[in-house]
DNA sequence: AGACTTAATGAATCGTTCC
DNA sequence: TGGAACGATTCATTAAGTC
């Protein structure tokens, strides 16, 4: 995104909205006679929204205690409703530090149920007839949100598909890396007429519309929160590029973005660089003055600035499962080496099979050879008109395939 | 997936499983005395399960007719209850020709939801304690499946998102282009023993975990069914390599595997080119007619090109002691650890002994680490010819030993 | 200083068998 | 049925430590 802080000349291509040497936002909101987390205290409306302020409190109550109808967006990181077993270690036998906090522990799905469902018609409620709503979660929880958000009258736009570049590997081989997190977006009503700028995603996509799934690191490095200790603030702190595209793509700078899980103030932190307006409502006042402190070191980019964020590209990897299921090096024939010493079997699995042995095309050649390793993609070819052809000449192929699909 | 039709010579680089010049399904089904779509007509409970067929009918009469349990895998292409306004148009005027059957028309997500309830717990009556259930959709009705798909008791394994290569372009540019669809993968309850080839899967993708987001193309080309005139025979025929790779991560050869919406029979031509039984549902004879003459003509592969690799998991458990005993690791020598920082002395009944403690491999392991747990197969060592080998590598020794007696 | 090695960590519903 | 023993298992990135 290219945001700067305040007082640093550093780090020119991290985005970088956080943390810095000016003192916290409580301090320098008294100075500036601004009400400070009073909010949930005040009885009826109030007068005014409680602009670029984070409340702290119950974000059901705080949301019916705004008017009605006058949020642009909301964009909302509920608890997922994670279901832990046992603690769970890692092959070096070092624990994973998982999100067992007290916020996200509900003695059922009908309690989670609730929960969501008066969130989202608080809402809802606070919404403008052409406002729209992001929600993110896990497979934990998304379907649960997804299907009440329907109920309540909302319009799904888009299921956004987070792919994340570095993800928790499955520790036990048990299951497919959970690699993605979904995000909803969806319109207060079918007939709202929600803000979206396509023409400004597709400039930064090179010219191609913007998809649904959207391949970003996760909130690591400096980026993150951390306290004294050197321990994260919070244990699932979204990363700013993540915020930055859905505030680009569904919002105009002065809009109202109200974010009722406000946690560690992400969304806040990338509002106030992009020239919106945000409300952060948020139930722990740890993580509510962390956000305060984070979002006064937060320098605005100037309106020249707001355009889209660039998709990030990376070289893509080809598994040899995608030529074998592109039907490239079919399954069931023979793979060979250069000299014709060596031959497998290619499996329907993208493995190859030498006698009893079944692995990687780097495995088996390793083992044809009698070596410890071996890079398969060169050393296997298949017959092509009577020819030898290394299997690699297939993966170039495929991946210029892929460049022209983007 | 490399999978050959019969009777083709051609097209060396498609995977193609489906149409061909043999006669459609019925005829030959009749020809060898099978039964004919008549299950559904039948009253109570089959003697044995229709395998390998294709019955004409309503899904969850047919699903309630089968025995109990008796099948190990689900796959599920629900209708998507599009829900399309007025006719779509390209940007050149042409129109979109949108799924607007019938069998996608519901009057209510009420109405939606009661039929979804109704398919998964019948579909949930029919697996097997230790199955498994895939379901795929889009936004507009993934959510509402998953969460009733938790409510019946399933117990989500992962989702998983299908990143189409070749999507449709968003026309009117109001949104992001939808580029994915979403699959639910979901044991029947929590203490199920899912099928999951990981180690397959992970060999097949150069050694890295498989992700929850995959890459595949959509089903053009040859490989999609098109009628007399021209016309595509299903407007959502899913690719083959999308059920490939289910059926390979999440299913044994010789599985029954069984699809309630089966369409023109993707999951049937699938199954059987990779040496699974199948049982396809489907309620438009049209459709089933249709893959009963494509699955005809599908060419099962070689045995060798999908059999069940084994897994350290699968393989026979070899005592340490065996390898004492076969004088494979003598009594008295001294293991090491690949740090050379451990070290204990192997006794004769095929314990260690490290100082005063005696105890099996794993808890000596353990110990010298100060951890709680310690798989001494990989952390002991010997040495031999002035390099260290892993204990590990001698029980592949014994266990080849072990395969070679029978 | 720079190259290389080692360590740390992230929203995770992450065993099975035998006695 | 509960407890103990066996033994299978990680990727991308950042940061710190070592040569």
């Amino acid at each position: 995104m290219g945001i700067s802080r305040t007082g640093t000349a550093s780090a020119p291509v991290r985005i970088q909205v956080s943390r810095t040497g000016r003192p916290a936002l409580g301090a320098r909101m008294k100075a500036k006679g601004l009400p400070n987390h009073s909010f949930p205290d005040q009885i009826g409306v109030p007068r005014e929204l409680p602009l670029d302020q984070v409340l702290v409190g119950d974000c059901v109550a705080a949301m019916n205690a705004l008017p009605p109808a006058s949020v642009d967006l909301v964009f909302a990181d509920p608890p997922y409703n994670l279901q832990l077993g046992g603690d769970l270690r890692r092959p070096d036998d070092s624990l994973v530090d998982a999100v067992d906090d007290d916020w996200d522990k509900f003695a059922s799905f009908a309690e989670y149920d609730a929960f969501t469902r008066a969130w989202l018609q608080a809402a809802r409620r606070v919404l403008k007839p052409d406002g729209a709503l992001w929600v993110i979660g896990s497979y934990h929880n998304i379907f649960r949100v997804g299907a009440i958000l329907q109920d309540l009258g909302f319009w799904m736009l888009n299921d956004i598909v987070w792919r994340k570049a570095n993800p928790m590997p499955n520790f036990r081989g048990r299951r497919f890396t959970n690699a993605h997190e979904t995000l909803i977006w969806a319109a207060r009503g079918e007939q709202s007429k929600y803000t979206f700028h396509y023409e400004a995603l597709k400039g930064g996509n090179d010219d191609l519309q913007m998809r649904s799934d959207w391949y970003l690191p996760l909130c690591t490095g400096e980026e993150r929160l951390k306290g004294a200790d050197g321990a994260k603030v919070h244990p699932t702190q979204k990363p700013e590029a993540l915020l930055a595209r859905v505030l680009l793509s569904a919002s105009n700078p002065g809009d109202v973005v109200l974010d009722p899980f406000f946690g560690t103030g992400t969304t806040g932190a990338v509002a106030k660089a992009l020239g919106r307006r945000f409300i952060g409502l948020e139930r722990e006042t740890v993580y509510a003055e962390a956000a305060r402190a984070r979002i006064a070191a937060v320098q605005p980019l100037s309106p020249e600035a707001f355009a889209a964020a660039p998709s990030k590209r990376t070289e893509p990897r080809i598994p040899f499962l995608s030529l074998v299921e592109s039907g490239l090096v079919k399954a069931g024939e023979t793979v060979i080496d250069e000299k014709r010493r060596h031959k497998a079997v290619v499996r329907a699995d993208g493995t190859l099979m030498l006698g009893p042995a079944i692995g990687s095309i780097h495995k088996v050649g390793a083992l044809a050879q009698g070596l410890p390793a071996c890079n398969g993609w060169t050393f296997w070819h298949v017959e092509r008109e009577d020819k030898l052809v290394s299997i690699d000449v297939f993966r170039s192929a495929a991946r210029s395939e892929l460049a022209k699909a983007g």
